[in-house]
DNA sequence: TCTGGGGTCCTAGGACCC
DNA sequence: TCTGGGGTCCTAGGACCC
């Protein structure tokens, strides 16, 4: 049995978690360089506020509803995350975080009333960690995550918990169910499987496996199964390696200046390393890619990328950050206003192997080199106080995203940390 | 004036091998 | 008149997730 163990509107019950006043006002949070609506309370959902929305779209409209509006903090998020997943899994160390909000969980050691077990769960959870959540139990994750669905939705006797297998009318429910409310199932699929008749979960279910798989591939023909009770998708206990690693952001505002576009490259390069080494991982090559606005009509479009292949696969920033501008020069044209650019870092290798070369006398990564990237990382590890940079980074900064609404890091930096006054 | 960021998997087709 | 069988690797494009 798995559970689907999944924040209420994630980012928006985070920002409340602090500033206990927004209970029962509408929040929203808005994507990096406060673009579109990424996150809604349910008082925002009510108000009709779409998912994906630009923010400047409908700000005006929304004036004198009392809306809550904020930037993403993502060190804020991370941490109330990471505080969710520890409690989680105290109750269940076989736990595969899913998603920055949701983790699936291995019930089947777990003896008696589940639902009640899930119970126990939302509410240590919301305890704990102040973090609203809820609870779908099911023999597959598929099903798990439909029952997580239903829960949401309030049709789960128990609160925040449905288990499956407690439903009076599995076949009927599966039946009410659109099919691009499974998951995995989108929009797009969801007008397809129509066509063919297949409108709804019920009907995937009891598809003929081979028939799926014949008109959209092993991926969907998992689903019919999974959502029939047959387990296709295992708990990942251990999460794979990363295959690519990637940093681009959009700009605080249009970028014309190849030294402006330096600066910001530089400074994803350099935000790419530090990932690259947590995990930890080299890189074989560089990728870097700009481009102008798609919205702008009046503009021509442009966007390119080029790769660079290194001798060696690294981990040193500067190593990336040099042939990161050597890509950025050969695809930079003057006269275009650029709205964003980014690094990435495909293919990547396991830090521990090092493929020698034959005949290259390239040197692998000095020694000393590790040692001082080892240092860089030390001295940064607090995300709030990046100690020690390299000074390409800081060549102009018009590229910094717009974030008119950020709430403190109330639990990663000091300076942000919430104060209370008693009267 | 303003429109996000970061991932994965699958498939088909082309190219190559013996 | 007739032209096999069994593979791998790579890439681009499409699809999905949160």
């Amino acid at each position: 049995m798995f559970a689907l163990v999944d924040c209420n509107n994630f980012y928006a019950s985070c920002e409340r978690v602090f500033r206990p006043a927004l209970e029962g006002r509408p929040i929203v949070v808005l994507s990096n360089n406060d673009g579109c609506v990424v996150a809604r309370s349910a008082e925002a959902k009510a108000l009709g506020i779409p998912m994906a929305k630009p923010w400047f779209k409908i700000e005006a409209a929304l004036r004198g509803q009392g809306v809550a509006v904020f930037s993403s903090n993502y060190a804020l998020y991370g941490d109330l995350s990471a505080r969710v997943m520890q409690t989680l899994a105290r109750f269940c160390p076989r736990l595969e975080t899913y998603s920055i909000d949701e983790s699936f969980l291995d019930l089947s050691g777990a003896r008696g009333d589940l639902a009640a077990l899930g119970l126990e769960i939302a509410r240590t959870v919301k305890q704990w960690t102040g973090i609203p959540v809820s609870v779908g139990i099911g023999p597959t994750k598929t099903l798990a995550k439909v029952a997580n669905r239903l829960a949401k939705k309030g049709r789960g006797p128990s609160g925040p918990v449905l288990d499956w297998a407690r439903l009076p009318d599995p076949r009927g429910t599966l039946a009410g169910l659109a099919p691009e409310d499974v998951w995995g199932i989108s929009a797009r699929w969801g007008t397809r499987l129509r066509q063919l008749g297949l409108g709804h979960a019920l009907a995937l279910a009891e598809a003929d496996p081979r028939r799926l798989r014949q008109a959209f591939g092993v991926v969907v023909e998992r689903i019919g199964r999974e959502l029939a009770g047959v387990p296709c998708l295992p708990l990942e206990l251990v999460p794979p390696p990363r295959k690519q690693i990637l940093v681009s952001r959009s700009f605080g505002r249009r970028l014309a200046a190849l030294d402006d576009l330096r600066g910001a490259v530089a400074a994803f390069a350099a935000r790419a390393g530090e990932k690259l080494r947590r995990q930890p991982l080299r890189a074989p090559a560089v990728t870097v890619f700009l481009q102008t606005s798609p919205f702008a009509e009046a503009e021509p479009f442009y966007a390119n990328g080029a790769t660079l292949v290194l001798d060696r696969p690294t981990r040193d920033s500067g190593k990336l950050m040099h042939v990161a501008q050597r890509a950025l020069e050969r695809i930079f044209r003057p006269g275009l206003a650029y709205q964003k650019a980014g690094v990435l870092l495909p293919d990547l290798v396991p830090a521990g192997v090092e493929q020698g070369l034959l005949f290259s006398e390239q040197p692998a990564d000095d020694p000393r080199t590790d040692r001082l990237m080892d240092c860089l990382d030390a001295l940064n590890r607090r995300p709030a106080h990046r100690a020690v940079r390299y000074a390409s980074e800081l060549f102009g900064d018009g590229w910094r995203m717009r974030q008119r609404h950020k709430s403190p890091a109330y639990t990663t930096d000091w300076a942000g940390l919430p104060v209370v006054w008693a009267h």
